[in-house]
DNA sequence: AATCCGGGGAA
DNA sequence: TTCCCAGGATT
């Protein structure tokens, strides 16, 4: 249902909504400074992340990646160590590519205006509108998951969230609600959303737009926001050789597409003479939020120096240890697989 | 406009 | 199991 609100004054939900911020605002690191930096980093990390999930990864990488050109400078594989296990591992790419953006276009100057933090890799309007926001007075509104839930249900709007359109539609209804202080706003939505009015069993006793949320006025909360499309699922089969002689064994590093973007695995591939080699067959079951991963892992045992050296240089292969894999990002089930050798 | 990209927690 | 999370890039 489309609605026409211009001409209606809604901004004493927003300033609601501020007070409210004020008094009940999460306790997070990032929260504590306005270096456009940290909020940056932090925007990309809780990218579909949940706060508890994240926390430990941004603590991690700021204090090891301070500041812009500490991250610029930095080896890839280590910014993707860094990232290791949090998913979704282009953001870790695109970070470190905008980055050495800021270096070469921006002077090292983290840039102030949305137009130009939109140009950097992996930031959308979402992020743009945020950082711009929190650490310039940006006047954008940062419209997530959490504006499509929470303005959804107090105008009891229906409009699918699901399609392209929501971010338009939402942004303009955000700008119905949005206050002077954009920043403030925009995390008192996140916190709003992510502590009352949650997708389940949402607080509304406890939420400070009670009074003027329309679908808890009909107690309609819970079919709100309407979302039709579905998430489906696909089965994908994966085979590995895990080489090894002497604790040392053979990786390969992932291409930029598909899953697990620049991660490192072992070859999929194995020479028919090698295959005699092979000691054992570990199959694995993996969830991914778009594929049943099944993981073939065969165990390939090489007996001697000399076959071991001739195999590993005529096929360029890189080596690896123990040690050493502690220093590359592999994808969870390879990570255990490697640690269940170890105990071998 | 539709599809793909992770991993974890909650119900 | 299913859904959702401080979304963005690609086609």
């Amino acid at each position: 249902m489309e609605k026409n609100f211009k001409g209606s004054d809604f901004l004493h939900v927003g300033n609601k909504l501020l007070g409210w911020y004020k008094e009940n605002a999460r306790d997070l690191p990032f929260r504590k400074t306005k270096d456009p930096y940290k909020i940056w980093i932090c925007e990309i990390v809780f990218q579909q992340t949940r706060i508890a999930q994240g926390l430990n990864h941004y603590n991690n990488f700021i204090r090891r990646f301070p500041d812009v050109k500490s991250l610029a400078s930095a080896e890839e594989d280590e910014v993707l160590l860094h990232w290791k296990g949090l998913g979704y591992y282009s953001r870790a790419i695109n970070i470190h590519k905008a980055a050495q953006q800021i270096m070469t276009d921006f002077d090292g100057v983290f840039p102030a205006r949305y137009e130009d933090i939109l140009q950097l890799k992996g930031v959308g309007k979402y992020t743009a509108a945020a950082v711009s926001s929190i650490c310039f007075n940006g006047r954008m509104p940062a419209v997530d998951g959490n504006f499509y839930r929470v303005l959804s249900r107090v105008f009891a709007d229906d409009f699918d969230i699901s399609g392209s359109k929501a971010f338009a539609y939402f942004s303009q209804l955000a700008t119905l609600v949005m206050p002077e202080n954009v920043g403030d706003f925009n995390q008192a939505m996140m916190d709003l959303g992510s502590e009352i009015c949650k997708p389940k069993n949402p607080l509304c006793e406890k939420c400070p737009l009670k009074d003027d949320c329309l679908a808890f006025a009909v107690n309609k909360v819970s079919e709100f926001p309407v979302k039709t499309k579905k998430v489906k699922t696909e089965d994908l089969h994966l085979q590995y050789y895990f080489i090894h002689y002497k604790g040392q064994f053979v990786i390969q590093q992932r291409k930029d597409d598909f899953i697990w973007k620049k991660l490192f695995e072992f070859p999929s591939s194995l020479p028919e003479d090698f295959k005699i080699f092979i000691k054992t067959l570990k199959t694995v079951q993996h969830k991914l939020t778009h594929k049943n991963l099944t993981i073939d892992i065969y165990n390939v045992e090489i007996p001697s120096k000399a076959i071991w050296e001739d195999f590993t240089v005529n096929n360029q292969y890189m080596i690896t240890d123990y040690r050493g894999s502690q220093n590359k990002s592999f994808p969870k089930p390879l990570e255990s697989y490697i640690q269940n050798s170890l105990k071998d």
